[in-house]
DNA sequence: AACTGGTTCGAACGCTCGTTCGGAAACCTA
DNA sequence: TAGGTTTCCGAACGAGCGTTCGAACCAGTT
């Protein structure tokens, strides 16, 4: 077959998921230029050009990466979103999606924020249309949530974003989910001081909104 | 000269320094594995075997780009903070410092940020010992801060910590000096976000320490 | 003019990399 | 059992890598 553009069995497709997993984690350890294919090939048990018949390079193996696990996310996000008008509450499962996702995904997730300058031309631009639907819908929550709280708009949404991603991408680089505080804390921990600040959340003055408070009473008690 | 531990000249030790930062420029748009000693050789307009002369291997030039990077931010940081006792202004400084030192520098502290795990042993060691240093610098004016606002530990300082970093270290991601707010500026919507939060400050609700809103006056002013 | 020691370079070595290709193995259908 | 696809692999290629080494260059001193 040409190509094989169809994937021909659905043992094709559970192996090539495997392999993509798999590929993640090698990228994930040694970075993606650092790694070479017969790392992975040989973390996958399996030759290396028998890797060439479900990738047609390392470039569009490192995209498959980072595609699948950008796509998860967005999914996973966009369904818990549904139905939620709140747009503090929204927020919330935002920030809990994300963090939650990372630290079970970590490897996939590593190599999405780290290895993003690897890709280049149409590779790297699918991946950045992923990331700007990502981003955006966590600016519309922003302006939602400035909005309903009546707040001025001091600082530029953009950078809200940035900061907001900033502090939750950046735990790829100190965060073990089985050595620090369990993901779920880590990821109400992170809204709280988001959403509220260091000094106005650590000092109990700050108030919160109904919803919010209503929801997060049981998990954050310790 | 055997190894020529004690550098000969002062021209040597201006070369050095321009071969530091060439080579960070390299090491930041290609990526320290992608990026070969023949590419900065190039752009610093010296042979290849001419670089051996001031390093004995990539890794020590990556080690020295880190290195000298780090304990410049440091000395500077040490240096603003000297006599300042105010805790929330101490942050501020912090803050400032880092982001504008980020800014001014990006290929170096991009390199430093996003290319630590390329070290190994010894090096890698160094540079962790920097690294830690620096943050405890900043946990402890996070728990001074916390103690003078008579605030409850919710959140962990060392996420706090991380979290802050996370904030201020991703902007090499995205940030560019010349498109998008100026420094100073971003660096003071990154702390006031911290401090106050996006619902605490963004709606002027939430109260400021005396020394922290006479110092920012003038400069949040738009 | 000869010497000396810091500085620079051209040429080469050994190695690993990503990729290719022809054919074998495995599996399904008839 | 025969034929045809899908799946896999051993072997090899050319290119680029980090590093080394001996010789050349260039000051300043004798």
């Amino acid at each position: 077959m040409a190509e094989h553009a169809i994937p021909a069995t659905s043992d094709y497709e559970e192996k090539l998921d495997r392999l993509l997993t798999v590929a993640a984690e090698v990228f994930a350890k040694k970075g993606y230029h650092n790694a070479s294919i017969r790392d992975i090939a040989r973390h996958a048990e399996v030759s290396l050009s028998g890797l060439y018949y479900y990738f047609r390079s390392k470039e569009e193996l490192l995209y498959k990466v980072q595609s699948r696990c950008f796509q998860t996310v967005l999914a996973d996000l966009e369904q818990r979103l549904e139905g939620e008008e709140a747009a503090d509450e929204r927020l919330r499962i935002l920030v809990h999606n994300h963090v939650r996702f990372f630290a079970r995904n970590m490897a996939a997730m590593r190599v999405l924020s780290h290895e993003y300058d690897a890709l280049e031309g149409p590779y790297r631009e699918k991946i950045r249309d992923l990331r700007r639907r990502y981003t955006d819908i966590c600016t519309e929550i922003l302006r939602e949530l400035r909005r309903s709280m009546g707040g001025a708009d001091i600082v530029p949404l953009g950078v809200v974003t940035f900061a907001l991603f900033g502090m939750m991408n950046w735990i790829y680089t100190w965060y073990r989910p089985d050595r620090n505080v369990p993901v779920d804390r880590l990821a109400e921990h992170l809204y709280m001081l988001f959403v509220g600040g260091f000094v106005g959340r650590a000092n109990g003055s700050a108030k919160r909104s109904r919803s919010a408070s209503r929801r997060s009473e049981a998990r954050t008690s310790r």
